[in-house]
DNA sequence: CTGTTAGCGCATTCAG
DNA sequence: CTGAATGCGCTAACAG
């Protein structure tokens, strides 16, 4: 039923290995044989057997993308891009030659998601794994994401980070290839504080993220620096610290949570001028929380996001944000899982993150 | 190095065959060697070796989702709601058991990608893929396509369509979740036309997918049953045509292509007072065009898009639009991929598109 | 440059 | 309920 190799060797009246070898292309073959040998698999209409392929070569062409939310075009994005320099262009024949199956693994943000799907590509003896956003900084789970990557760069699969800090004891991955965001949640609160705005809201994304957390020391330290952590005066510095946790609160990457986040927020500091959204996703969802509570933006209240988006220089007003190269660090972390660019010094870099002002933000009333 | 079954099974001191018995769980084994096994995998850290496994079973625990654009969350929705049901939950211990691995595939859109991924998932030996959203219609690429699917089924793989019509020789899939695009085209449009715009623009996608083919014919459907496909008095019937050719601009599903068609629109028909765009991301562009253009919406002119992205809402105006259910969509796709739920009957289901009215529309001027 | 020979690690007969 | 034997389809040494 099944057409297999020893079946184009036989039409071809060659040995299997060489048409293994034609296959591969890793190999030197008569031009007259490989002529006749592909003639044979387009007549037979074959295709390799993966399976086969992977266990005698002991590797597959499968690369995993692990996303935390796919239907966030923050992944989307990286995603995307990373797929296009793994994927080849493709011959425009359908037929599939030394390609790499680019699959992108969407874990929903969810630990044991992530480490089920890299047992999964683990079991298919994937080539590599880019391993995208912030990650859940849970002390268990890290140690168990260590354990298995180092598993996976043992059996000879590359680990790429992107938009992610490497792991405390992470020396078996390729590189690193992590987002400033505290740099940018720094130069996003000085932008505020320079507008005149003394007391400012957060919403901030889940606690356990680094994503989350690395953002927003960047804003308390630009705070810090500008001496807005202090309390009112006659206050010690515990009380302090206290009302920068009253003007933070927590919840999920999503315009729900961003829309809930900020009627909380105005509820328990109604003296708020600014309000920062832990990214655009969210900044949308606290705009329109502002406004249903009939405030203008910038006029009553100024709002930011981070990450710049695609549809954030679309809002009204156009959303000031702190921007990442998302394609491109994507596109950098497909060639690095492919070995197709050299990593960089010590394995780890940083990708700046460029302040975007636009229309959302402005001095402070009065 | 490596290891295998058969020192699982030594540990255990059972037979490799009840190793693969116990792992697999679809057969009969004693309770007390079943622990024995268990307890030999997780001491020795084994990890089934895929390739192996499917190259014996002759089939695999893949599962390719194929999209158009990653980074669209049009697509992100449907897959990573598509992933839901395939990816099962895991058991919380990363172990990862009869688990199937749901892999996006990011085509981009191009008919060649589309093919060489189909091979790559007929190479794995793929268990079922979903192919998402409008496809090309090039007799060529829908022969191939055709061909190639039905391959696929031969060989095993289930086959199902989300958001996308069964090709015309298509008897090889499982089912087709079909989006009622024409109708809610139908309904945006007369709904612009109760308002009572009679010049309406329309921004469309690229000609050759059917979603654009059929939201747009949805579109003039409504146009012509309100008498608007008529030319001017005294012109004729080919005169009205061209008059809807000229009111039509495709481009490509994104934001700029939205601004840059509309400001194109604008150019050939200045009297305009409504622009229909073919999904929320372009609606986002022409939006903002017309607003650099100095027209505020919708009091100067009516602007709305298609699909209800969850920004859509936030919009400013809010966006009126067609709702699509792309998570729902998804996850029955996912279902069907896995045998979960029963085709429908004749395998093709039409799902509802729901028209959302809201601020970006209102009676054009005077 | 090409053919021959062995497995790769597992699922599945078939016996017991 | 369990063990022994066979082969899935291919690649990778080795020889020529």
């Amino acid at each position: 039923m099944t057409v297999t190799l020893a079946d184009v060797a036989a039409r071809a009246r060659v040995s299997p290995a060489t048409v293994s070898r034609v296959l591969n292309g890793n190999y030197p073959v008569a031009a007259s044989t490989r002529e006749r040998v592909l003639r044979a698999v387009d007549d037979l209409d074959y295709v390799l057997n993966g399976p086969a392929s992977s266990l005698a070569a002991a590797t597959s062409d499968l690369v995993g993308i692990l996303v935390n939310d796919i239907a966030d075009p923050f992944f989307g994005i990286m995603a995307g891009a990373a797929q296009t320099q793994i994927g080849g262009p493709g011959d425009g024949s359908g037929r599939a030659g030394g390609e790499k199956l680019a699959v992108i693994c969407n874990t929903g943000g969810s630990p044991e998601r992530e480490l089920t799907y890299l047992t999964l590509l683990q079991r298919q003896r994937a080539a590599a794994v880019v391993l995208t956003g912030g990650a859940v900084e849970n002390p268990a789970h890290q140690a168990a994401m260590s354990a298995k990557l180092a598993k996976l760069a043992d059996a000879g699969t590359r680990i790429v980070f992107c938009g992610r800090p490497p792991l405390p004891e992470g020396d078996a991955l390729v590189a690193a290839l992590t987002f400033d965001n505290r740099g940018g949640g720094r130069r996003l609160a000085e932008h505020l504080v320079s507008l005149g705005h003394r007391r400012i809201g957060y919403v901030a994304g889940p606690p356990e993220r680094t994503t989350t957390r690395h953002r927003l020391e960047g804003h308390r330290e630009a705070l810090r620096a500008a001496g807005l952590d202090a309390a009112p005066a006659g206050a010690d510095r515990d009380r302090s610290s206290d009302d920068q946790e009253r003007l933070t609160v927590h919840g999920p990457y999503d315009r729900r949570s961003g829309y809930e986040a900020t009627l909380e927020l105005l509820r328990r500091a109604p003296d708020v001028t600014a309000i920062v959204a832990a990214n655009d996703t969210v900044a949308l969802g606290a705009c329109a929380a502002v406004r249903d509570q009939g405030m203008r933006i910038p006029q009553d209240i100024s709002v930011a996001g981070f990450d710049d988006l695609p549809f954030s220089v679309d809002a009204v007003p156009a959303l000031t944000t702190v921007r990442l190269p998302l394609f491109e660090a994507g596109a950098r972390a497909g060639r690095l899982a492919m070995g197709k660019e050299n990593p960089p010094p010590g394995g780890i870099a940083t990708i700046a993150a460029e302040l975007m002002i636009r229309g959302s933000t402005a001095a402070p009333r009065g």
